[in-house]
DNA sequence: TAAAACCATATAGTCACTATAAGGTCAATA
DNA sequence: TATTGACCTTATAGTGACTATATGGTTTTA
């Protein structure tokens, strides 16, 4: 299978399977003698699992530490939760974040109405007075 | 006023106060015969705009766009209420993206316990087989 | 045979900074 | 006076995860 193949099959572009073997998140395929990638069923497991993990937002950084746990099956599972209860921590934190951003962008907006001047615009003026809850 | 106390003031690195003039976003400055910025209060006032925008993750593109509003005091604002009901917009629809992550990392992460082996973990196990919705 | 589709590499751009390097200026101290 | 330390200058590269572009070789199809 060639690089379309494998890209298309996963959802992904060829630029970025390139990408991730660069990384060393996709192991080097072997070679046809022009020089195009061969890959393997196993490479499209290793690029599915990588797409999922993208799909949830996973670093690549955290897809490469997945990674090197599979190559030791009989270690404790621990980390790897760990790494997962350490990424559901950071999205709830950012989703906390945003909701504090919405309230006060709401709030921001609810200052003006259209059909004012720029001059008297409420949320320029809020942008411009520091009237900013933290 | 120099660019450290320019920056202290407003809670920013002087390394931002020079991209920020770099990339159009406050104006260049008077300088001394040593080649030192000298800012003023309206320099101060327009950084703190920024600032505060950039709170409220405002992109430069979209701080540009206010700040070529500021310059036609009397034109309608209405541009500026679209600008910032499109924020909200964007800002609304991340929350739902990462609310819809986060349930699927919580039911992930809940097919294990730890003291698994690696082989046998329901995290990785999760992230290997398909079994993901959408 | 020629066009379309595919493959290769290398390089630069995205965003909003942040870090590093290499050096010039100024006031206070040993 | 010499030197330390805090400040300032510019230029360049790095971050993350791609994406775009340039340039050219190969394969397949019409
Ligand atoms: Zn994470
Ligand atoms: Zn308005
Ligand atoms: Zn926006
Ligand atoms: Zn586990």
């Amino acid at each position: 299978m060639r690089i379309g193949q494998l890209a298309r099959s996963v959802g992904v572009d060829t630029q970025t399977v390139r990408f991730y073997e660069r990384e060393g998140l996709l192991p080097p395929p072997d070679r046809q003698d022009n020089g195009y990638r061969v890959y393997t069923e196993r490479h499209v497991e290793r690029l599915a699992f990588i797409r999922r993990c993208r799909i949830l937002e996973l670093s690549l950084a955290e897809i490469h530490e997945l990674q090197r746990y599979q190559t030791a099956p009989h270690q404790p599972c621990r980390a790897i939760n760990t790494l997962l209860d350490d990424h559901i921590t950071h999205v709830r934190s950012r989703i906390t974040d945003l909701q504090v951003l919405e309230k006060q962008l709401v709030s921001l907006r609810a200052s003006c109405n259209d059909d004012r001047e720029i001059e008297a615009c409420g949320v320029l003026d809020g942008l411009s007075e520091g009237n900013m809850q933290q």
